[in-house]
DNA sequence: CGATATATGGAGGAAGTCATTCCACTTACG
DNA sequence: CGTAAGTGGAATGACTTCCTCCATATATCG
């Protein structure tokens, strides 16, 4: 089922079907970048085409995003469901976070979607459904294996993947993998024990760490 | 040296008066519950006034934000200068972080000025400053007592408090406790070693998290 | 090559938001 | 009771943003 309005048995022409790959290719980085208020018009000037071309490919806003994002989305749900073929239960925790944060901390409208927008929610519902059993298979395995704390729940992990996606996103144009420094102390303080604390991702310079800052300040209209 | 432009000898006028404390006080929980973008128009109908009463005290926007906020502020400094008195280093560090993330927590317009806002940029550089040091000293202490882990800077903290106040700021109305859950946590992963984890703050219902997320989705328009 | 359906760009309409002002009216106070 | 001080809320104007129109351009096919 095409999202798009008027699907012809029909092929595009060439140049069309070129400009519509362009489109999507601009709409990712716009929105990634700059979040989901992102201006149609912004698109259409990355894409480097007017904006009645985009307009004339998808029928309004909501269904560019909704293309965009479904496979996002869709990908962020299976990382839980294949996370237990990876190492021992702990391991396959930390490996689902990590993967799942790149991709949040990576792309501002991906966390708008999942957290705050409008755009598509039942699609996302229905992901929500499926997400949820797998982070508790999880959870609860890490933790009968003696590895994660047993006081946390599966849905705490949602909330905290927010949490270090919304440091991402602010900070990703001056330290793109400064969250990995925080999610490396969540996870030390996941474990049941635990003796030396584990090495924390290195900042080059200890002043970027208020670089940071600055830069949020600066970006600070688009992103609160 | 006053906020406001006109500053007579004169006092004001009882009814005056009055209502600028009306207004003060509408315009510290309307901020607080919706952040900075809240409109004038809804401060002044929350306090019973029309707009024209709130201009006529307040030359514009960034004032009133910046009489309110300065206070505010100021306090969350003060935190930091304070802390060293309370207990043993470890606690010092971890009554600063409490105490500041209760303010952050229960008022979005603090961590919007904080973090973004154009508001009072100066004023808020000068409080920077002034915190910096104090934090570093808070920090140094607890490590070189060996209870804070060595590999964390002074700079760490305002991130990491901002990365749980997004998080307070979200969940405020459903479960407006609900970040000291992850502040216990962050703070197990910030001990230099442990053996059991610290005790959670315990949400009443398992599902309150699940609640939290879908209030958040209600709430998006205005926070992001 | 030339006919024609398809595709294009960017100006501009329409609808909104929001800070701020204006002014006819009211109220406190000497 | 006179008047300076204060007030409400409609109106203004400067945005912003989504989306459409249509004169022009281009691919495709006979």
């Amino acid at each position: 089922m095409s999202i798009e309005t008027e699907h012809h048995d029909r092929p595009l022409r060439a140049d069309a079907e070129r400009n519509r790959t362009k489109i999507l290719d601009a709409a990712a980085k716009v929105f990634a970048e700059q979040g989901l208020d992102a201006t149609l018009d912004e698109v259409a000037a990355a894409a480097g085409v007017g904006v009645a071309t985009v307009y004339r490919r998808f029928p309004d806003k909501d269904a560019l995003i909704g293309a965009l994002f479904d496979n996002a989305v869709d990908e962020i749900a299976n990382l839980a469901s294949v996370a237990p073929s990876r190492g021992n239960s702990w391991d396959a925790l930390v490996w689902f976070l990590e993967e799942a944060l790149q991709r949040q901390c990576a792309n501002r409208g991906l966390r708008e979607v999942v957290v705050g927008s409008t755009y598509a929610l039942d699609r996302i519902e229905a992901v929500k459904c499926r997400i949820a059993p797998a982070i508790d298979l999880l959870v609860e395995r890490a933790q009968s294996d003696g590895y994660l704390r047993t006081d946390v729940v599966g849905a705490d992990f949602p909330i905290m993947e927010m949490m270090i996606s919304f440091l991402g996103n602010m900070t990703a144009t001056v330290a793109p993998d400064l969250w990995r420094r925080y999610l490396t102390i969540i996870l030390d303080g996941l474990m049941v024990s635990r003796g030396a604390p584990s090495a924390l991702y290195v900042v080059p310079v200890d002043t970027m760490l208020g670089e940071a800052l600055r830069s949020a300040h600066r970006h600070a209209r688009r992103s609160l």
